[in-house]
DNA sequence: CTCCATGCAAACACTTTGCATCAAG
DNA sequence: CTTGATGCAAAGTGTTTGCATGGAG
């Protein structure tokens, strides 16, 4: 992995993150700190750095992609606002054990090699409620 | 609900359908049967057909939309092929169950009205694998 | 010095909107 | 008749691509 400019800024920008950002973000956040750059340029490095692992992307039906750094053993699921979009982390050890008996049983029964899955909630949060 | 011809074709096609269909699979049924649309209306239409609860809108993180007809007490999942886009329905009880707990607590803990989830698996079928 | 990454411009895919007209109830 | 739905054209939003140039290793 070649590290350019831009590519260890908008790494450094990821692990600032505590939660998972849009595109806008990063382009805002390069922004403010005068680095120049081209749109093109950032979806090529979201899709790199998506493809080489470092990071994942997320999409919560709004049509914007999200994306959050892999961290490893860090299972965690999302319960995003429909209004303000805020985004809550959570993680439920019951769920976790039930997914990965649930890929098992797909794995035998119906014949599906399973990669990931997205296991989110959508609500109104306390604000937008 | 002022029921159009088109709205009328497009349920029509939701009924006979047994798995979520993308706007395209729409375009198609509709230019077979030599009914004369216009995109947006086609769009309008599932907008409101999602408003009115008739459709639900799920989205698998490939940039298309897929829709499928709500049916009362009918909860279910999604496998999805990440190659060909083959959908493979399943359900779980203890999945829902352990969904309907996690609402409980949210609702409780995290200040959160949970109003929808998206709990679908990824992975490459038998033919893809 | 070589090849991958970038900037630029343009295109693409999906979806929405304003407005005059039309048709369902 | 009245109001909500449609067709048309245009624009909006998010993302990708081709190609020449530039910079990391």
């Amino acid at each position: 992995m070649r590290l350019t400019q831009i590519r260890k800024k908008i790494i450094l920008f990821f692990k600032k993150q505590k939660k998972p950002i849009s595109y806008d973000k990063i382009i805002d956040y390069l922004k403010k700190n005068s680095i120049s750059f081209d749109r093109s340029t950032v979806f090529r490095n979201l899709n790199f750095l998506e493809k080489e692992g470092v990071i994942k992307k997320l999409n919560f039906g709004d049509g914007v992609s999200r994306y959050e750094l892999v961290k490893e053993n860090d299972y965690h699921h999302h319960i995003v606002c429909l209004n303000c979009k805020k985004i809550v982390d959570f993680s439920d050890k019951d769920l976790d054990d039930l997914i990965r008996k649930i890929e098992i049983k797909f794995s035998k029964t119906k014949k599906f090699r399973i990669k990931s899955h997205q296991f989110d909630f959508f609500g109104y949060c306390q604000n937008c409620s």
